[in-house]
DNA sequence: CAATTTTTGGCAACCGGTTGACAAGCGGCA
DNA sequence: TGCCGCTTGTCAACCGGTTGCCAAAAATTG
């Protein structure tokens, strides 16, 4: 069956020695105008343009399609058209938790509305980052960046040679989805001021991150109308190692709450803490950001601000897609969507006297 | 009609029927051919075939090419040659970080080799996952299927067309990458007789996961070995979730000590265990299969057989790349690689009086 | 230095769709 | 009945590379 032994001329000793794909794959337009006895552009135009041929010739065609199991050829399809139907994600780290619901996210847009997602990850590095999605431009229809390392003006850049959406991080001139982290974190801080605590320590994320400069921004006004104080130290790097690493700086600042750039940060510093001895949250209070996966496996389940990521990446694709469907205007406009406050374990009253 | 007016050039009669998006995109191996001042299929050959043009005019291509910040259009390329330097990765969930490791491993080794790696969810279903890997057939050299949930004749269909290889399952005639879970079981239940337990339960997975039958089979056996009883439980789902609603089977069986078949469930049974007051590990042990990301964060953290998920990914990537360059024999060897126990807390010696 | 072999580069035919231009078919209307 | 305009299908020219075949050029050899 896979064998070409249909117009099989002759028995001969054909040394057939290129495999793959000689007899098999897809049937073309050509073989349906032949079986529909019409001309291939004629097909061409049944398949694409709906309206464009009568009702007569369309069941004729579709009928000789269904029965030869025809699929498009993406590629011919693009070569001419520059259309891919396939737009990519690149996200800082595959391995951040951060990133699965965006990628879920914007996988589930992608399908449902037949595009194809192609994911990359840029390694935290600015530079890798912009080479990669270089590339990727020369094959897709659009581009997601999340939570990007580059500068804005390579965004900008990239965006004036095809659509592309920012997630975690506004660019001026480019359609970005953000979180907007007002709502989440004076909820937490209200809460923490609620709970005795004077003192707020704001662990920082990497020194390019936007989305860490808005998190300090928020918690240094929320602080200030609930008249805390509000100190911020710095992170070697956004993960649980780095988390473990500012316990140090943390109990040396004095604050009895402190809130991360993100829940890595979180557990990191949680689990550092409490091998010291402290006592979470009675002694000190933990609240992360983003509620990732994970996030309430801790002891005590962590308190966090939840970011609704897989509404940022179905947004973000919903955005792209409309932008290359024609519809959603010339307006690179910037959705944002709420943040939220979810009260676990690892904040609370501040009960030491310390 | 389609094209917005954006390149309103007022209504000039311009006689650029052409294509309307000359102004930007690259450069061809035409435009490269008349500054190196040769022809066109020279240039292609200089840049795909090694050794075919000499150094010369190879040099004198490579600069022009330069010099045009010249791009191969991976469409153009793949019309004629079917190559397009792209594989798929098919996973049953994208939100279990069971596949996390293993996407990004995979990931790695694509990129490291010029390959571009396509991700599709097929949300646990053989059906969806069927219609997914079919429609990417048609886009992709190659097809990586991770613990798929098809039946292994659609498998073996889907590997007569282009190479696919499987994680997580052996398909007879189909190369597959598998933990060899009989080192870690063996030393789970070593170290679960040795800390005085007798019987112990299984609580299994999905039933048509290969890898679930796979851990049970390893489970009774290395029991058998150490002369103690092995009971199989059945879950709903492998998620937390699913691991909570264990629960209460887990207890009526009398069991004191518990391997399930993922982390998750693990996870969920031991949440739910603690909070009917039972102390883990003193009055039951735990044990998780594959180590995911957060199986540490619990208190105490997860005893689990680890499964090298990284190296599954980065694995299959390897045989199915080899496979493509014409290396790799036919063989559709299966690949093992080790798990091995990562004791933590939530395992040890059987205290309570029961 | 001529004859022969080996390189090297050019020509042209694809790959499989898309699309503008155009002609034939057809009903409407005067 | 004849003219018109609209629908429907056909032709052919692309899109940007790849590759078999062949001839010109260069290198090797007698």
């Amino acid at each position: 069956m896979t064998e070409p032994a249909k117009p099989d001329v002759a028995a001969t000793p054909a040394p057939v020695k290129k495999h793959a794909r000689d007899g098999k794959s897809s049937a073309t337009i050509y073989d349906i105008a032949k079986v529909a006895g019409v001309n291939p552009s004629t097909v061409s135009r049944a398949l694409s343009k709906p309206g464009r041929v009568s009702a007569k010739t369309q069941k004729l065609i579709e009928d000789a399609a269904a029965e030869l199991h025809y699929q498009v050829n993406p590629f011919a399809r693009a070569l001419p058209t520059g259309r891919t139907s396939t737009f990519g994600l690149i996200v800082a780290d595959i391995t951040n938790p951060t990133f699965f619901d965006i990628i879920r996210g914007a996988g589930a847009t992608a399908t449902a509305r037949d595009y194809t997602l192609v994911l990359a990850d840029s390694a935290e590095s600015a530079v890798t980052e912009l080479t990669t999605a270089r590339r990727m431009m020369a094959t897709v229809d659009g581009l997601i960046l999340a939570s990007p390392r580059m500068d804005d003006d390579d965004i900008r850049a990239l965006a004036r040679d095809k659509p592309v959406v920012v997630i975690n991080r506004e660019v001026d001139g480019v359609p970005c989805v953000v979180p907007d982290v007002n709502k989440g974190i004076s909820e937490a801080v209200r809460s923490l001021a609620a709970n005795g605590h004077k003192k707020v320590a704001y662990v920082a994320g990497p020194s390019q991150s936007w989305m860490s400069t808005q998190r300090w921004d928020g918690v240094r006004s929320a602080c200030e109308w609930s008249r805390l104080e509000a100190v911020r130290l710095e992170s070697s790097k956004p993960t649980v190692d780095g988390g473990r690493q500012s316990a140090r700086e943390v109990l040396a600042s004095g604050a009895t709450a402190v809130l991360t750039y993100n829940d890595l940060l979180a557990i990191g510093l949680m689990q550092e803490l409490q091998a010291a001895g402290l006592m979470v949250p009675d002694q000190i209070s933990i609240v992360g950001f983003d509620d990732i996966f994970g996030a309430d496996f801790t002891t005590p389940p962590l308190t966090t601000v939840r970011s609704p990521l897989g509404e940022c990446g179905s947004g973000a694709a919903t955005i792209l897609l409309d932008h290359l469907a024609g519809t959603g205007g010339e307006t690179p406009e910037t959705l944002r969507v709420e943040t939220e406050l979810v009260l676990r374990g690892s904040s609370g009253r501040l009960i030491a006297a310390k």
